[in-house]
DNA sequence: TGACAATATGACCACGTGGTCATATAATAT
DNA sequence: ATATTATATGACCACGTGGTCATATTGTCA
């Protein structure tokens, strides 16, 4: 955890670091970002630096941290919603989210994508802890949940099908990047709500013709 | 291109050079792999390693071709056998293939694994070049081959369904790595042959219940 | 005003980086 | 044997890294 002097600060300047930290740390991996780049940016001296902070890990794991918990306040704002719903609606549901979280926090989206690089397995460890796999565990819930219902097929493997979607999760974020630069669903609306729904078809109605 | 004097090297110590510049830049991306470390490993001192070679994006380079052409020649020697069989088994073969490729060469897997995390737009660009976006070609021809038979139904999107296939085909290969430590389909050969089985039964049968 | 603690600061350290270059050595041709 | 060319080598360079620390500045009490 940073230091009670980081608390301590001004929240303008706090947060200048903090922005200037997570602006590093989502263009480059744990090694190759730079402490010498954040103090630059955010205009603190070296010195100071390590006056707010323990070291390089200890701000890492701050920005990481505040990332998931913001995705995590994000997402349990909504998932509320979800419980009436169909399987298939729940699906499009976060998946239309998930590109609305990374529209409304585009930083912490791209933390996120850079956090999924992380070669250095200290610097992983010390984000994940316990914490993660959670998403894992919610896609299965919701799936054994529809098979209760009768409403997906009991033969259809839960671990395969979770595993699928959240592939699918990233693929389609990757894809808005890769089309628009940017992941901002606002662009295309219809058009990533056509794709969006495509895959969801294949998913559901699989990919065999029906004239079989 | 590295430069003649190292293409006169002694087979032995070329090879060494390359399994050590292979090593260094599958487990760390391009700007924190180390020059002074192949050259540690090799047993080269660095002034050598200036003679064979330009700097060190014409190492990287190098290394990247030689994993790319040696996939390409792996699938390309299997690719004739998939002509006259359906989508359900060419998509089955392939995935079991890639897993093979990766059981096979494992460190050019690693490569490739490494590259997709590649964060140096300079070092990806100069990879690139052409010659990626060849899997995508290859997964869309197949499906629209597919089409024309009347196998798979004609309302399904060639590029969510490529698209679909690829992100799988990568979450295969880190799924049997994060079960099995390295990708050794060996051990768990009827495992990973349910495994894929689900995903493809869900991809062609859809999920939703029969019953509906 | 003086004393004490909290904070701010940048010169400095040891080390690792990619890359250079003068020199030594070996190989080849005359 | 001599001259010429190809190769081998490691000291060296400028720079960037994460991190330290003595000192200067500020804030807060009495």
């Amino acid at each position: 955890m940073p230091k009670e002097t980081f608390f301590n600060l001004q929240n303008d300047k706090r947060n200048l670091i903090i922005s200037a930290a997570i602006e590093e740390f989502s263009k480059a991996n744990y090694n190759s970002a730079s402490i010498n780049q954040i103090c630059k940016r955010s205009d603190i001296p070296k010195g100071s630096f390590y006056q707010y902070f323990e070291d390089k890990l200890d701000l890492y794991v701050y920005i990481m941290k505040m990332a998931i918990e913001e995705k995590i306040r994000f997402f349990s704002a909504v998932i509320t919603e979800l419980h009436d719903q169909t399987l298939s609606e729940q699906i499009r549901f976060l998946f239309i989210k998930g590109l609305e979280f990374a529209k409304k926090y585009p930083q912490y989206a791209a933390l996120g994508e850079q956090f999924l690089k992380e070669n250095d397995e200290a610097a992983k460890a010390a984000v994940i802890q316990e914490g993660d796999r959670q998403s894992e565990a919610l896609f299965i819930h919701m799936i054994n949940n529809a098979k209760e219902k009768g409403e997906i097929d009991n033969k259809v493997d839960a671990l395969a099908l979770s595993l699928l979607l959240q592939s699918l999760n990233s693929a389609v974020n990757r894809y808005m990047l890769d089309k628009f630069g940017d992941i901002s669903y606002e662009h295309a609306k219809e058009d990533v709500n056509r794709f969006v729904d495509s895959l969801l078809s294949i998913i559901f109605n699989g990919v065999r013709s029906k004239f079989d």
